[in-house]
DNA sequence: CGTTTGACTACGC
DNA sequence: CGCGTAGCCAAAC
């Protein structure tokens, strides 16, 4: 069998990553390219800002045919807003693809990560897929103030 | 074949 | 807060 290239592996992991984002939660680019250890060739610090663009890369290169199998409409950018172009196809059926799943944009077209954010996947998953465990999106709720939690 | 252009983000003003 | 920029992979011009 073939060794496929970097990139192709790289590409086929983001949207592996990118299946595991349950309905109704969204997830960003730079956190799902934080789940990804940085390839040797990349220093570590530049990392977190170059790995976003690569995840941008992965996602634009969902095929038609992939986009079944791909949620690729739950992945925007660290704003809480759809990176595709305004007014765009694409950004319309993205946008519809949302709501429809019940999550709520505001004013300025972003949506709430305490709300819908992921936090990532379950850490079997990370542990087989031999992945990092990503920065939360959604933190944790404080709904009862006369219980102050352990520091 | 060099240039441009993105579905990005952290950081410095 | 908003705006500009660096960082750098591929694919389309």
């Amino acid at each position: 069998m073939l060794m496929p290239p970097d990139q192709v592996t790289y590409y086929q992991t983001v949207w592996n990553i990118v299946r595991q984002i349950p309905t109704g939660q969204v997830a960003t680019y730079g956190q799902i390219a934080t789940m990804i250890p940085p390839p040797e060739s990349v220093n570590p610090p530049d990392y977190d800002r170059i790995a976003p663009r690569w995840v941008g890369y992965a996602m634009n290169a969902v095929s038609a045919r992939d986009a079944q199998d791909i949620p690729w409409w739950r992945v925007i950018n660290s704003k809480g807003g759809i990176s595709l172009a305004e007014g765009s196809q694409s950004a319309t059926l993205q946008r519809s693809r949302l709501e429809s799943e019940g999550i709520i944009f505001n004013e300025k077209d972003q949506v709430d990560f305490n709300q819908c954010g992921w936090n990532g996947p379950d850490d079997d998953w990370l542990r087989e897929n031999d992945l990092s465990k990503p920065r939360p999106l959604r933190k944790p709720p404080k709904d009862k103030p006369e219980q102050m939690n352990l520091l």
